[in-house]
RNA sequence: GGCCCUAUCGUCUAACGGUUAGGACAUCGCCUUUUCAAGGCGGUAAUCAGAGUUCGAUUCUCUGUAGGGUCACCA
């Protein structure tokens, strides 16, 4: 019989979710995509002092972003009914009872909470990751289920939550594998079926420590606005502690749904590398169209380097878009729209005299001179010059002081580029500056 | 500490028990018609340790070691 797969996402709205929760998510997305499956996003705010309005925000703007689109969304605060409804069904059926205790906010109030009937029971699940796991229950006692019928606590409502959502497959990260058999337990005393599991390593912060807020992890809304493409950040969080066992790392949406494995999913942890992201990044920017380049370049740039000849100049220099900020903030194409003041001294290539510099200088003015205005590319601007070039001991003599008379700066583009984007005549004018 | 999980280059990883242990990021060098960027080519670099099984262990078993997770009226 073909089982319809359902896979689901839940996070806490209790502060912004880092890559490490944003990977949990991509995964099982991806594994229900590729089965023809449905993924649920079930947001998980049954504690209500923590639970705010603005993570739970922020996690849907962060998964549409990432293009995780999800079948069906509500909050488990909305099923307080149905939990109720297992808890007296427990109580009746003697799973569960009610429990006077004293409340453990050292008030000294008497509450009345919901406990489970352990039943101390080996219990063992087959981890599609980690294989065969057994573990003992009988160290959790009879552990507490509801602060009361109308407060449910987290094993049950994901207990009761996945059963009538019919969810098959729970692929969460590995911190839940402790948690697996006490939920288990609770399947079984309400008669549910128990679904397949995977839990996922966990994410490293480069200090081999679990990824956390406290130490620096991001929110996934943070590198959107770092300037991140979503089809690059998906890719690579994907790639950390999965990979579809071939060579290619490159992966479209789509071809990411096609490839997933979840049996290839790393079993010990990886260390995120932001520097990889970077690349990969790099890499996609590589596939968009140079009108959303110009988009989404412009908005870092003063009005004056709006010019589209920059365009491709800026897409190699960058591996994200907001690096395009660093370079105008670091005055790297100030050139470009204003004359450059430099040291006449950094003109001389090598050991080459200030003479034999000035003149070849005159050289290049003459001859690019000689180039008419509409012909001003950078092939012909090449060819003039790399003429004169060829004839000098070493092409830098002329190159050099070209380059440097246009950008003022030790490092910069080749000054054929340079002279097309700037026209004949600011060429020429700085030339002759520096002549 | 109890329970559970894990262990290949610095990092992410590949390798039906038989490979010169492969790739990518990073790094280093060279080339690419001056510098930078981009690109190309190449180099350095790993099977945690010790036993066992086997003709042969990165791969299977055990022990050790080292990491990690979890032990709430949070999720």
């Amino acid at each position: 019989m073909e089982e319809k797969i359902v896979t689901r996402f839940a996070p806490s709205p209790t502060g912004f979710l880092h890559l490490g929760s944003y990977r949990t998510a991509i995964f099982s997305y991806l594994y229900a995509k590729k089965n023809n499956g449905i993924f649920v996003l079930r947001i998980e705010d049954t504690d209500k002092e923590r639970s705010k309005k603005e993570y739970e925000e922020n996690i849907i703007e962060s998964l549409k972003w990432l293009g995780l689109d999800y079948d069906k969304f509500y909050r488990q605060s909305e099923n307080v009914e149905r939990h109720k409804f297992y808890l007296e069904k427990m109580i009746k059926d003697g799973n569960a009872y009610i429990s006077k205790e004293e409340a453990k906010d050292g008030s000294g109030i008497i509450k009345e909470i919901i406990r489970f009937k352990n039943p101390n029971i080996d219990v063992t699940f087959n981890d599609d990751i980690k294989g065969e796991v057994t573990m003992n229950t009988k160290d959790l006692g009879d552990f507490v289920l509801a602060k009361n019928l109308n407060e449910p606590l987290f094993h049950l409502a994901v207990v009761i939550d996945d059963f009538e959502e019919g969810v098959t497959h729970v692929i969460r990260g590995e911190d839940h594998v402790s948690n697996t058999p006490r939920q288990i337990l609770i399947q079984k005393a309400i008669g549910a079926p128990t679904p397949h599991y995977a839990h996922l390593p966990l994410v490293l912060g480069s200090d081999k420590l679990k990824l956390s807020k406290r130490r620096g992890a991001l929110a996934i809304t943070e590198y959107k606005k770092m300037g991140f493409l979503p089809e690059a950040i998906l890719n690579g969080v994907a790639f950390i502690g999965w990979n579809p066992g071939t060579e290619q790392e490159i992966f479209s949406h789509d071809e990411l749904i096609q490839s997933f494995d979840l049996h290839k999913v790393q079993k010990s942890p990886a260390v995120f590398n932001q520097e990889k992201l970077e690349w990969f990044n790099k890499e996609h920017l590589k596939n968009i169209s140079l009108e959303e380049a110009k988009e989404r370049i412009f908005i870092y740039l003063p009005d004056e380097l709006k010019k589209e000849k920059l365009i491709p100049l800026i897409m190699e220099r960058i591996s994200k878009f907001g690096d395009v900020k660093d370079l105008v903030d670091r005055g790297e194409l100030d050139f470009f729209y204003k004359a450059p003041i430099y040291d006449k001294e950094k003109l001389i290539f090598k050991n080459i005299s200030a003479e034999k510099i000035l003149q070849n200088l005159k050289l290049a003015h003459e001859v690019l001179n000689e180039i008419n205005e509409s012909d001003f590319t950078r092939e012909n601007i090449k060819n003039v010059l790399m003429k004169i070039a060829d004839t000098l001991e070493s092409r830098g003599e002329i190159l050099h002081p070209v380059r440097y008379s246009l950008s003022g700066l030790d490092k910069s583009p080749d000054p054929f580029v340079i002279a097309e984007i700037l026209g004949k005549n600011e060429t020429l004018s700085r030339l002759q500056k520096a002549i």
